[in-house]
DNA sequence: AATGAATGAGGTTTCATTCAT
DNA sequence: TATGAATGAAACCTCATTCAT
C-alpha cells in the first residue's frame, strides 16, 4: 500500500538526518510520491513521525515477543529475548536509530511514547528476574530494586546495540553472551572462572 | 565572564530543544544578552554546541576523576566513580542531557566526540574489570569480551541515569548499588541472598 | 515564462541599487512572485545576479551583430555597430547599466565576465581596424598600438553611452557620428573641415 | 593627522570590496584606529565615502592641472595632460579605482561628484579642442558636437586606464602616444602613414 | 486520485552605529 | 580623548504546508 510505502521512506530519512533536518521534500523523493499524498495519507510532519514511531515500536515487541519461549527457564528466555532484540536491530537497523535516537532527542510527545516502550521492555524483564527469585527470598533491598535492576539491563543491552553498530564484527549470540555472564553471574563470579552458557546449546 | 554566561544559556536551551530546534534567539534571551555577542564571542551555532559540548564533557570527567580513589580495591574505586557520576547527572542535569542525548542525536562531529568521551569511561571501567581479575585468571571469553562488558556497564549507568529523571526520589547511592549488585554480584548471587556492600560505609 | 518574468525584475533592481544593496525581497517584489520562487528558478543571489549577466550580455551581442553588414567597408560597418550598440542601450538601458557599471564593480567572476565581453566586442573593432589598414602599410608604431586603439575606441564609445543617459536629448545617430569623426578622421581633419560622412545616408 | 590617517585606510578599503561591502571595522583595521574614532572625525558610512571622493577628486584634478602648460600649442597640451593623467592613475591606483568604479556603481549623491569631475575635465578638453579649431572655421556640425568630442576623448582615456591595470607592461607614454594618435590623426590619417609625435621630445 | 507550483514564517548571520568607561 | 563592548535592524535562505489543475 502507498502507506507502508512513505513510512518506510519516512523511518530511513529520519534515522539519517533526525527528525528536524530531515526535509519532507526528501520524503517524498524516497518514497516516490510526491509530497501532497504523504499530507493526504499521514498528516503532518509531526504525525508522519508519530505513525513512523508507532510503526516500528509495534515491530520491535513483535520481534522480541516472537523470540520468548514461556515455559524456558528465566535465564533461557532472557538470553532468547535479548537475541530477539538484537536479531531486530541486525535487520531494521533504520527503525531502531529512529527509535533509541531520533525520537528521544526531540523530546515532548515522542519521547513519551518511546519511554512507554521501555518500559514494556523493563517490567518483561522484571518478571524474569522475579520468577528467577522466587525460588529463594530475594533480600529486601533486592526486591525494593528490582525495577531498577531491569532499567539497568535495558540500558545495557540498548547500548550494546548502539556500539554494534561501530563493531559489526561481533555477532549477536556474543552480544548476548555478554549480558547474560555480566547481569546473571556478575563480574565476582566471573573472576572466579565461572561462565554462563545456554543450558540448551542448540537455542 | 560573559562567555560563560552565554555557554550556560546554551546548555541550558540545546538541552531543552536539542541543537536543530534551539534558536539563537532563545539562547541570547536565555543569557540576557544580544544574539551579536554570541557569534562575536563563541561563533556559529555549530561551535557554540561544540563549546557547550567540550565544556560539559570536560566538567563530566573531572566531576568522575575527582571521585575515584586509586588506592582502594576495585570494586569500590567502581562503586565511588558510580556515585560521582551520578551527583554529577543530579547537579547539571542538562549538562547530561546535552552529552547523552542531543550530542549523539546531530551525529557528524559532535557524536563523535562524545563516542570519545564514553570510550575513555569505557577504558577506564575496563582496567577495573581487569584489575579485579588480575588475582585470578579470567577465563578466555571474559578476556576477549572485556571491552564488551565495559561498554554494558557503561551504559546501564547510562540508561538509569535517564531513568532517574523520571524518578528523582531515588538517591544517587542506590543507583550505584543496584549497579554494584548488579554487575558485581550478579543475579546468580542475589537469588541466593548475597549483597554487595560498600567495605568503607561511611565512604 | 517564470524565469524570464524574474530575471526582469532582477535586472531592474540589480540595475538601480547594485549587486550587494539590491535586496531579494525587492527582486521578489518587483517581479509580483515570492523569494522561494527567486531561489528555486534561478539559486541564489549570485547565481541570480550571474544568470542576469549572461542574459544580457548575450542580447547584447546579439542586437550588435544584427546590426553589422560584413559586405559593406570598414568604416561603415564600424558606423552600423555603433548605431545597434547606442540602439541597445537606449531600448534596454537596464541591461546596459547592470553590464557596464555594477557588473564590474563587484568584481570578481562578474568582472571576468564582463571583461570577456569587452575583449569580444575590442577583437571585433581591431578586425575592422586592420581591414581599413590593409590598403596601405600601416606604420609599425600603429601595428603595436592596435588593440590599445580598439580599446581607447570601445571606450570611447561605452562613456557616450553613459553621458548619454544625462542628455537624452541627442540621437543614436549623432553619438556614432561624433565617434566616427573623432576616431576615423581625427581632430586634424575635423579642423580642417572634413567630415565623415556615411556612404550610404540612407542606412 | 588622524584624519588623514582615516582616509587613507578608507579610500584603500573601498577600493578593494566596494562602498556596500567595505565594512567599517574593516576600515578601523587598517587604519589602527577604533571605529569611535572614525564616527568622530568623518562621520557616518557615506560621510567617509563622500570625504574619500572629495579628496581623491581634488587630488586628480591637482595632478592633472600641474601637468598642464597653458602657453603651449593644443595638442601638447593634451598630450601632456594625458600623461599626468596616467602618472596618478599609476601612483594612486586606489584613489582611480573608488573614483572611476566604486562611486560611479553606488549611484545617488556619489554618482553626481563623480559626474562633476567628468563635466570638468570634458570642458578642459573641449576648451582645447575649441581653441585648436579656432585657427580655422570649424564646421558647424563639429561646433554642436564639441562636447561629445570631449566626452568620448575622457571616456578613452579612462577606459584606456582601466585596461592598463591588466596590462601593466604598457608605458603612461605610449597610452599617451595612442591617444593623441588616435584623436588627433585618426584611423584616417594613420592609414596614410602620418604619425603624430609632440613636437617637443623631451616633455 | 495525484501533483506541480507557490508561499508565509522563521532561522542564522552580519554590520553600521553607539554607550560606558 | 579614545575604546571595548554591545545591539537593532535587516539580509539571505529554507521548509512545512497548501492550492489549482
Amino acid at each position: 500500500m502507498r502507506e507502508r510505502q512513505i513510512l518506510d521512506a519516512a523511518v530511513q530519512v529520519f534515522s539519517r538526518y533526525g527528525y528536524h533536518p530531515a526535509s519532507m521534500d526528501e520524503v517524498s523523493e524516497v518514497a516516490g510520491v510526491s509530497k501532497p499524498m504523504i499530507y493526504a495519507y499521514l498528516g503532518s510532519k509531526e504525525d508522519l513521525f508519530t505513525h513512523c514511531i508507532r510503526r516500528e515500536s509495534a515491530r520491535l515487541l513483535d520481534a522480541v515477543a516472537a523470540g520468548i519461549r514461556p515455559e524456558l527457564a528465566p535465564d533461557m528466555q532472557l538470553w532468547h529475548g535479548l537475541r530477539s532484540f538484537y536479531r531486530f536491530v541486525h535487520e531494521y537497523r533504520d527503525s531502531w536509530t529512529v527509535l533509541h535516537r531520533q525520537a528521544l532527542a526531540v523530546g515532548g510527545t515522542f519521547a513519551d511514547e518511546i519511554n512507554q516502550l521501555r518500559q514494556q521492555a523493563i517490567e518483561l524483564v522484571a518478571v524474569l528476574v522475579k520468577s528467577a527469585g522466587s525460588r529463594a527470598e530475594l533480600a529486601d533491598q533486592v526486591q525494593k530494586s528490582g525495577e531498577g535492576l531491569a532499567v539497568a539491563l535495558v540500558g545495557a543491552a540498548e547500548s550494546l546495540a548502539d556500539w554494534w553498530i561501530d563493531h559489526p564484527s561481533v555477532t549477536e549470540g556474543m552480544l548476548a553472551s555478554w549480558l547474560m555472564n555480566l547481569v546473571w553471574l556478575g563480574f565476582n563470579d566471573l573472576v572466579e572462572g565461572k561462565l554462563w552458557t545456554p543450558s540448551d546449546p542448540a537455542a
